[in-house]
DNA sequence: ATTGTGACTTCAAACGTTTCAAATTAAACT
DNA sequence: AGTTTAATTTGAAACGTTTGAAGTCACAAT
């Protein structure tokens, strides 16, 4: 019903009978290869151009084996914040002049957690695979390098084998809030963390513990509740630590959603920020800098670091050896989506 | 380098060689066809299943023409609270057990705005079209259904012709806030409209003038930005408006983001929400539930939306008629994501 | 004994590319 | 004049499916 062969499109059947030349001719002529004569490669293209031809996919898939696909993973509820969307406009930009495409595959986490990758892999699905959320010893990571396919992760791991991969510096991240609590004169920091599974958990951890070393100042990993919990139970925990003796003052949440409902907590408890106690947020969606009462925030760019993976990545498709296409991400300047026209009004007015 | 042939890929000729038949067989049998033996199929299906064979996309594809791919297109900027993902969450989550693959391209405002539309369609990238921010006379859907490809929209157009789409009933949200503004006494409104061009924004002011009609209440436009402004001119003018005598006491904002920045604006002119000033939110992140001061909002469930654009597009696809493939998603009960467990844990505190 | 019938199964071509190996042509050596 | 060499082009097969048309076979009807 819906089959669109109306006005037949071209092929390169179609150039070799307007040139009178053989598909075979039309094909490297197309690829530009060095051994046509360069006449015969103008020519080609111009025909090519001149009814645009655009080669069909499944035949070249068919053919060569390569999908010219990337595949992206997205853990099932990273909804919140848009992480997803900011990687997926990174990607994209990476790819857009190139033959890939990016297919988006969530990862509904209901089979085993390296599922939907052996299906990718097994079944030919894409040329290499990007994911995030990786662990100290990702499975997903243990196989891809096993079967040798191309891949980036966004997170590090503690396997021997050297992997391409793109991280966030968390530990940094840490050391900059704790340091700047510090200093803002916080005696007691707290520091909510993603669950311990993680990689980036370690991270933030080592950092806030090197300066908790450092400095000799009280510390404790806020309890009841994780990163990932929801804002409900982030609040509920929040409020139930500030009630008890000996309430920390200052204050780390590495995620958007974690500082407005630590921000509820507070409010809801009659302790006013900046003054009983102090916050210092991550920022990644960028939205923090319209909340009251402003809170001091470092920025992940997420969109930043799809870009660099999906560079990695087709770099590795290429064949270039994976200790080379290791990156860890400062903390950036200011809002993400620097890029963007939008962003520009803003530092204006900063 | 990175082919994997390995332990070569079963394909039907696998199967027909185990089995002792032709390729032929093989493929009928797979594909159910009554005219083939019942024990044949099952013995088919049985080594199929044995030896993991898994259909070559890229065969199928150029063989039949057709793609298994459903296109979403996502515009450059809606990361912002998670459009993009909540809309691929609800895809994915039709798509996962049909053949089809979601392919996301981003849409850069370059060139002119059917242009990644006509791409799909003319080098068959895909069985189908999703995409956003239709506006009246919406130069993509009469493309679209000019050249008979199946698409379904998120928002409606003027077109006489009717067409697929799923839409959220933003007539009724302004109505809603603009009433619920009225009873908690607020005497002047105000709206925040998205650009002119989106048919979205002239349901929400009908919505809003027809209250205003109803109830002869004072009311008007917020100057000076649109719902995608950034942040900050949002917040601009949101200040400047609310200095001028005769301010408004009641503001619709449908969007978080828009919500956060008018927050903001009233905090800086040391206005207090609930007192001075009323607002309403339209929620689809969820995340301003933790945000204070408590400010009362309405939901639209984007997932869901997504969930009810895949599975008419797949309809479409199947022939069935464009008319029957309409729907307007009223106001949701409650924060989305009400599949996801986490949202559990806040319906048993709420 | 032929013909027909039904119930299956298979042949063979096609989809549009890429690529190896071989062919063609012209120019350059012996 | 014949042979080598280089430069360019092409034939033909292959990738894994699907599908119209043709084939096979057993059995029943004439």
């Amino acid at each position: 019903m819906h089959r669109h062969r109306d006005n037949a499109r071209p092929t390169q059947r179609t150039i070799a009978q307007k040139a009178g030349m053989s598909v075979a001719t039309v094909s490297r002529a197309l690829a530009d290869d060095p051994l046509m004569a360069q006449e015969t490669r103008a020519l080609v293209r111009r025909i090519a151009d001149e009814i645009g031809y655009v080669p069909d996919r499944a035949a070249q898939r068919l053919r060569t084996g390569r999908t010219n696909v990337i595949s992206l993973i997205l853990p099932p509820h990273e909804e919140i914040l848009g992480f997803g969307t900011s990687m997926i406009r990174g990607i994209s930009n990476v790819l857009r002049d190139t033959p890939y495409h990016l297919v988006v595959m969530p990862d509904f986490g209901q089979e085993a957690p390296d599922h939907t990758i052996r299906r990718i892999v097994q079944n030919g699905l894409a040329d290499g695979v990007l994911f995030s959320r990786t662990e100290p010893d990702d499975s997903r990571i243990k196989y891809l390098l096993e079967v040798d396919f191309p891949f980036v992760s966004h997170g590090r791991t503690e396997l021997a084998t050297p992997h391409p991969f793109v991280d966030f510096d968390n530990k940094e991240f840490a050391r900059a809030a704790a340091n700047s609590l510090i200093e803002a004169g916080a005696v007691k920091l707290a520091l909510l963390l993603p669950p311990q599974r993680f990689t980036f958990a370690h991270h933030l951890l080592q950092g806030f513990m090197q300066v908790a070393r450092e400095t000799g100042v009280q510390h404790e990993i806020l309890d009841g509740a994780t990163l990932e919990s929801h804002p409900s139970e982030i609040e509920a925990a929040i409020r139930k630590r500030f009630q008890e003796p000996d309430a920390p003052d200052g204050l780390i949440l590495p995620g958007e959603t974690s500082g407005l409902a630590a921000l509820a907590a507070m409010q809801d408890l009659g302790l006013v920020p900046g003054r009983d106690v102090r916050l210092v947020v991550k920022q990644t969606a960028g939205f923090f800098d319209s909340v009251r009462p402003r809170v001091s925030s470092l920025y992940e760019d997420i969109a930043e670091a799809g870009e660099t993976m999906a560079r990695f990545l087709l770099r590795r498709i290429g064949g270039e050896p994976a200790a080379a296409l290791q990156f860890l991400q400062p903390i950036a300047k200011s809002a993400a989506a620097a890029e963007h026209p939008k962003a520009q009004a803003m530092s204006t007015e900063a």
